[in-house]
DNA sequence: CTTGACATAGAACGTATGTTCCGCTAGAAT
DNA sequence: ATTCTAGCGGAACATACGTTCTATGTCAAG
């Protein structure tokens, strides 16, 4: 994959070929393309074409007319960035076990359960994984049973953020706002009509992931 | 535009171009076609094509190789249908008020604030809007300041949906579990440490609309 | 200077592909 | 019965299209 500089004729001979096709719903023939951009020879354009293959922004497929395709690469610069991200559902997450984390070398695929969101309700998409609350536990959170929590895993964190955290000595899973005061470390919930927990000892504590996003699901 | 039934092959037909087409990123050749499909005879393809076209299925460009599209009319019933709905964002809900509801005869658009939403994730997508919470009063709701309930226009209500009331008596807007109970209404909170409210009287009672989905985003 | 890589142009070639024409069959209409 | 139409198959045809070959010009490296 040489990522060398596309010439000028190049990069009019793909946004040609995009525009075409998104007019026509067929990519563009060698002869259509030269024409547009101004090659008279047809072999011009096929060594240009071969070229754009090598560089990778789109693939060909012999002897077929009108046989390329747009490369990912390529769409994905041109295009605004679709707009659904695909989440893994990892598991359940409920007060009396550590949360599940998903395997840091496991691919996005591979896990056949996910949910779909709108990029726009995240602000950041890396490192995301989602779990589903099972009980009441987590109501000082407002959050239920069957809630979906969209959650990244980060390691560090910071005032204000709202994280699952593991209590070792509790030995519980909770959702709380968090925030260093000194030496100690204060869990604010949620709700407000609920006191914080003042940890004493930072090493009893354990930030599992950092919350992004709850979604509740009604019927 | 004729309606009449297509025959078993133009179906296929139709099948196959739409799904050679998403692998290949251009659309199949008429021998390809019928290769597939199991023709024989390339005049076949040909006529059968011609066919589609006067239905409306699809349109094609003469002497162009693979010079064929499929029509909206197609696409839109074949495919599952965009996964991502736009949800005007009508106003923001909070316990001082009855719930703003969109004008009935606004159209979706039109209202420049929305939010994004994929599909999956609502089991319903008609007359829906979208607001965001205000103050802590619907806590015991589980739902806090800045989350955005997604709520469906609807008259009638069935046990057990979470609906939005305006309680008349107290002048008040209120996020509940709804029950009828004989005469009366059962109003129970989300959070299962509350006590629900019974209502006497039904004609205080004002069903604004059901909550669908409750969407939380930290940070 | 020569050499070689790179880009271009033109022409010729082979074939993949759409088009057309003719013949056949089954069924409905007359 | 005859006629007409819709649908199918096969073959021949014309050409749109990808491929290949040769030739030319440019420019940096040797």
């Amino acid at each position: 994959m040489a990522k060398k500089q596309l010439t000028d004729r190049q990069t009019r001979m793909l946004d040609f070929i995009l525009q075409f096709s998104e007019e026509n719903g067929y990519p563009p023939s060698i002869r259509q393309i030269g024409k547009n951009v101004g090659i008279s020879s047809t072999s011009v354009v096929n060594y240009n074409l071969n070229r754009l293959v090598e560089e990778g922004y789109l693939s060909r497929d012999q002897k077929v007319s009108r046989g390329l395709r747009l490369t990912e690469k390529f769409l994905k610069a041109a295009e605004p960035l679709a707009n659904v991200i695909r989440i893994p559902k990892v598991g359940r997450i409920f007060a009396g076990e550590p949360v599940p984390l998903p395997s840091t070398d496991s691919p996005i695929f591979g896990t056949d359960e996910a949910i779909e969101i709108t990029r726009d309700l995240l602000s950041s998409t890396d490192n995301l994984f989602a779990l589903e609350v099972k009980g009441e536990s987590m109501i000082d959170a407002m959050v239920g049973d069957g809630d979906i929590v969209v959650m990244k895993r980060e390691l560090d964190w910071r005032n204000g953020d709202m994280v699952a955290v593991w209590l070792r000595d509790k030995e519980e899973t909770t959702l709380k706002y968090i925030y260093r005061e000194g030496t100690r470390v204060r869990l604010q919930p949620a709700n407000p009509t609920m006191d914080p927990i003042i940890i004493e000892n930072p090493e009893n504590l354990e930030v599992q992931g950092k919350v992004m996003l709850v979604v509740r699901q009604l019927n």
